[in-house]
DNA sequence: ATAATAGTGTCTATAAGACAATATAAG
DNA sequence: CTTATATTGTCTTATAGACACTATTAT
């Protein structure tokens, strides 16, 4: 019995934090369908050279918008017949958090950055897609250390708890955050780097603990609800 | 340029809870590869019946075990070229919690009930998707109502909490849980039936609240963190 | 009456948040 | 010194758990 005709793609949402907001990274399409129309960076499984789909997320990421995302997790899957007019389709979700300045959209002209809120027009489902993951990050945010990936290598306190408020669209209390983080025992202060320069006490710049970095192999399948603690 | 030949397929974790432990439901391959082995009923996404993969899971819990389960929902995608022998594929795998009783094994001779702990002799990766979906259901078994869907549509707070304790291996406090159950505002208790003939007080008969009941509809893509509420 | 378990009241412990005091930089 | 923000201490409030008391049934 043959195998149906089922299109198999990835798509993946590249998220990072940028004045104060949550944005998607989404890409000219050069060919059909939807071309010309800003689209999630998507690609086909290639069983030739992928082990596994999130092994073909990291390789469209990288050729497509030229990043290596230290976390990226599977969002979900989606299917069906309406939502690809080549036909019945199933696409594999990715999500990715990346610090805003290594989104090089200089090499990457193609690459275009939109606040999640009030997207319109993305072709396929790609907006639902979207619009799940932002959920899945904001949900997470509310009990994990997922955040920390939309830092640089080395940030504040003060500023990681900005980017908690940002997404959580609420202040929260300084106290408790800190506590909080000082709990999860992942975070280590950087000896002598200090953020200094500003007309006050300069905050400790602090790091991911060694053994949290590059968290790419362990993420695997979204299958892990508190991504470190 | 042709799509490469990849198999998709659906597989559905149907777990049920018998003698306080949490059971798989598997069934005897009666074709190849495997033939013979018990596996998770599974089958071929077919474009032609299915609008999408969650439809396909339906369908194949209804052929296969003979159930339509009131809670199912997308556990992730397991893919690559390990897990078949027949080749690279790709798996959208779904999880159902039914209450035991409605398991018509007498009607599905090949339908066996194990353990979810010590399983081994799972072809494919069977074992890797079970574990994954006993520990999604563990998981939100902390901060959800998800286990009312392993009660039938008759059950005691006793009963309830008892089926907790059974998913969380350890004993829940009554009263916080009273409290919770009372928060979360998805019970209400059947008029006047009780559940008697035991030789004490008897307990007050609840049911999940309309809104809530068959919510299999809402669940799609394993994208609601929590279940209810 | 006794035993058994359901259901509830209340006290205690733990966690979260509010508020305020102190520290340290630039100008 | 003044201003601004980091960092820390402490009090208050909210939530979760421990314990015990009352309720209701079968025997």
């Amino acid at each position: 019995m043959a195998q149906p005709p089922i299109i198999c793609t990835v798509d993946v949402v590249l998220l990072c934090l940028k004045d104060a907001a949550l944005h998607v990274a989404l890409l000219r399409r050069d060919h059909a369908p939807f071309a010309g129309a800003l689209a999630l960076p998507d690609g086909y499984v290639d069983p030739e050279q992928d082990r596994d789909a999130q092994d073909a997320a990291v390789r469209i990421l990288r050729e497509k918008a030229a990043i290596v995302s230290p976390y990226l997790e599977q969002l979900g899957t989606f299917s069906g017949k309406g939502r690809d007019p080549r036909g019945w389709s199933i696409s594999v979700a990715y999500y990715a958090l990346v610090p805003a300045h290594i989104m090089d959209l200089a090499r990457h002209p193609a690459l275009q950055l939109l606040t999640v809120d009030h997207l319109k027009g993305q072709p396929f489902d790609h907006r639902e897609i979207i619009q799940a993951a932002v959920e899945r990050v904001r949900s997470k945010s509310t009990y994990s250390s997922l955040p920390v990936y939309l830092c640089g290598e080395r940030f504040t306190l003060p500023q990681l708890q900005g980017v908690y408020e940002a997404l959580l669209g609420e202040p929260v209390n300084k106290v408790s955050f800190r506590r909080k983080m000082d709990e999860l025992d992942i975070l280590e202060p950087i000896p002598g780097a200090m953020e200094t320069g500003r007309a006050n006490r300069p905050a400790q710049l602090y790091r991911l603990k060694k053994k949290y970095r590059n968290q790419l192999s362990l993420t695997g399948r979204g299958l892990n609800p508190d991504p470190l603690k």
